[in-house]
DNA sequence: CACATAGGTTACCAAAAGGTAACTAATTGA
DNA sequence: TCAATTAGTTACCTTTTGGTAACCTATGTG
């Protein structure tokens, strides 16, 4: 679906297909390009990565940031959540098949940045 | 950069070149990730368009949106405007070099939104 | 004349986002 | 015993976002 104008016999414009609501670039970015999320999934593509090990690495999130992206990745299944250890509770993230999926966009745009000094 | 972790003595964990502030992917997530602008870049892959069918064909983004985002897209070189007549005022906006080299990233992203069936 | 188009701007308002800091419970290490 | 770690949760509060609708100047159409 592609959206293109379209000019009737009194020379008004309308437009077919227009993106009513998210097209699937604006689908994709909600998906992935909330505050920290594609961050989050980079950090995660060498395997499981615990909660505050996490934390730590992207300093400028806050824990409550995190965890909130963390659960938004659990619910629509790009990351599970495992925990490896009651007494003394311990936790990992890990990417699924489709959040790995997503690592070839994130790379291209890391790629893209780092090419243009961002 | 990469970051990693790195226990001492003591057994306390540190990141060494922990993402403080936006990483590349953040950077690049917060200039092509706002709301629309993702789908605005990509609308004018294929030549100049003019403000009003611009947001005809991204029917679910009011015109306050399309112009803020357009701003920011000139403001940061991804954009030019192009006035091509006053008197009817006619204005164009189309896509800088540096605009075109984001179209990978999002083409890449349209293919995984696309497969994945977001 | 009345209305539509172009390319916006403006004010108003509600909702969402996001930061900070405190607090949880259980466990381990000095 | 004091302090730190783990994985979060909670309350509070400010800022940002974004939608709606009205308005603007100028030109063209029936």
């Amino acid at each position: 679906m592609k959206s293109y104008l379209e000019t009737d016999d009194y020379g008004r414009k309308k437009a077919i297909n227009p993106c009513l609501e998210p097209c699937s670039i604006e689908k994709g970015m909600r998906m992935i390009g909330g505050k920290w999320t594609g961050s989050i999934i980079y950090h995660l593509k060498d395997g499981p990565v615990r909660f505050n090990d996490l934390s730590r690495m992207l300093g400028g999130a806050s824990k409550k940031m995190v965890d909130q992206r963390l659960k938004e990745l659990e619910s629509n299944g790009m990351v599970i959540r495992k925990v490896i250890s009651d007494r003394p509770v311990a936790v990992t993230y890990e990417l699924t098949p489709f959040g790995q999926s997503a690592l070839e966009c994130l790379d291209k745009l890391r790629e893209w940045s780092e090419s243009n000094q961002l």
